[in-house]
DNA sequence: GGGGTTATTGACTGAGCATTCAAGAACTGG
DNA sequence: CCAGTTCTTGAATGCTCAGTCAATAACCCC
């Protein structure tokens, strides 16, 4: 190495992820980001290649920051709520109702390359995988056979909705209810399978 | 009038829905409508006025065309379940999986016209008018006093988040699932007020 | 301190975009 | 069949976009 990098590689990346978080993959140009990083064009592309690149990686680090934000010591029932509750604030506080970084691109990534979208579909999978261990846990520890695959898939179902209803400006009372309405039902599931 | 139009209005205007349903509003240039309509711009422009005119006109087509697909003469529950599985079904069914018109836009339509993004929240409020309605009727009908507003959010939560994983490309088994855990959470909620 | 390597700079390129418009074509009423 | 009106045509306009590159600057090692 001679010369090194003047700027930080995570400083960048946070910048675009929240170019790109704010305005989508497309409605992000390239002065958008040489804004939101403080690089210009040349900087950028020599560091990251493409715009889609860059793209890509605001997911990963919009995947982690999430994993980060969702984890929690809770167990089974409590587990479960305290996800569904966290995912119904992060949404509801955020004063320009950005949304979700992976479900917002989901309707622009039909014509991305084969990575990206994969990268966006492992969002979505880990969300789902978070839910469902929650799920199974609750069964386990209330020795309760319900139907997992179905109450995960409603979980997931007010997980998604709350963000993307988030993004629509929504009131926060409809995304508590969605969450409040999944936590219930699972809730009655597992009363009555005991 | 001295020229007739040489192109049927109806046409054209589902033409235009074509192509912003599979594409969305920012990747869809003048050229892509001009080929969807067999149009050319000047007429395009002539008849619309903007681009964003032309898409706000395939909205209001597209609510048009999912309210008649969505309605029924069954009552309560059953009109319910017909509703969601029939979003199920006109999602999976469809091979391009494009979802809804108007959730796919919601995040690209933070810098459009007010009247566009009213034009989209309609299609969402006509949504959820049309549950609440269904489930007030199924609740008055069991004369169960049931919490109309979570179940509500529960409801609209599984059609929202059905198109939206359609749009993904998720299975079929998972958009069903939703549907069917929303369906049993209304039915079990209506079991246990009754 | 100089040679070699890499980073930064910002103007530039070519393509594609939404929109316009002057010219010509099609029709109706008189 | 002509005057008047509206429609169609497609090239042109000015702009913005993603991406490039030659020049310059910064640094390390010897």
């Amino acid at each position: 190495m001679v010369r090194p990098r003047e700027f930080d590689d995570d400083e960048a990346a946070e910048g675009l992820l929240g170019a790109f978080w704010r305005h989508g993959y497309a409605r992000t140009s390239i002065p958008t980001l040489t804004d939101a990083t403080g690089l210009l064009p040349g900087s950028l592309y020599a560091a990251f290649g493409s715009k889609e690149v860059m793209f890509r990686i605001a997911v990963e680090r919009y995947i982690a920051e999430i994993r980060r934000a969702l984890t929690t010591e809770k167990r089974g029932l409590d587990a479960l709520r305290h996800v569904l509750d966290t995912v119904v604030r992060l949404t509801a506080k955020d004063p320009e109702r950005r949304g979700c970084l992976v479900l917002n691109a989901i309707p622009e990534s039909t014509t991305m390359a084969p990575e990206t979208r994969q990268a966006l579909q492992g969002g979505l999978d880990e969300m789902r995988r978070l839910l469902r261990g929650h799920l199974r846990e609750a069964a386990a520890d209330a020795g309760a056979r319900i139907d997992v695959e179905r109450l995960e898939a409603l979980c997931f179902a007010a997980a998604v909705s709350t963000r993307v209803l988030g993004r629509a400006g929504q009131p926060r009372r409809l995304l508590q209810g969605i969450a409040d309405g999944a936590v219930a039902a699972v809730r009655d599931a597992l009363a009555q399978a005991t």
